[in-house]
DNA sequence: AGGATATATAACCAAGCGAGTATATGCCTG
DNA sequence: CAGGCATATACTCGCTTGGTTATATATCCT
């Protein structure tokens, strides 16, 4: 039961997921664009699959997978309160460290 | 040149990003709630402020470390697009699943 | 200075992971 | 049903990673 997260902790897997935005496409596709090996670019989107951010449909020998953009979900709504926070203090620890009123200049 | 996503991978770190979400801890603070050891607890503070995702200050011999929101604002970019892809077609595939055309019905 | 407190670093171990090679499975065509 | 194409799985290997124990570093207090 792999996580989103370590999901999406391999720069290959985002870049996979970065090609399925802008359309579904086939495994052998995906080796090419990637320049990884068959079964590596299948690994990898085995372990997509199990975090339900790709879906795949069989088209004659083909398998061809699909972007589940709601997978993400998750991520997002983690992401929400850290995002409230950065909003109200624009990183009030920055703006402590370079402390230069705006008056200055 | 750790990634913030591989330090996010890590499901103590994201714990540990939550508590200093309510408020700046020390060291000792943030060993007694996630459990674990303290130099465990040292090892994920330095990964996490590697990312740039938490800041620290030497306090006494304490060591105070504060969340750095702004640090996820890459990951918030990062999702932007599937964002906008998600709310789009609320899962194009899901919708295609259960196809039934809006005419009948 | 000396001891106590707080944290970081070093060294080690076991487990997990990504990459690669080889092979199996599935489907289609003649 | 034979052969080929497309993809998945099995297996192995080297590296990284998280956890643990032991030790070093830094600061405070008396």
């Amino acid at each position: 039961m792999p996580s989103t997260w370590t999901a999406l902790a391999d720069a290959h897997r985002r870049t996979i997921l970065g090609l399925l935005l802008e359309r579904p496409r086939a495994v052998g596709e995906l080796v090419e664009l990637t320049g990884l090996t068959q079964p590596g670019t299948s690994k990898h989107l085995r372990v997509l699959r199990g975090a339900g951010l790709v879906t795949a449909r069989t088209a004659a020998q083909k398998r061809v997978y699909s972007l589940r953009p709601s997978g993400l979900v998750e991520i997002d709504d983690w992401l929400s309160p850290y995002r409230r926070a950065w909003n109200q203090r624009l990183d009030a620890l920055e703006r402590h460290l370079d402390r230069k009123p705006t008056e200055e200049e």
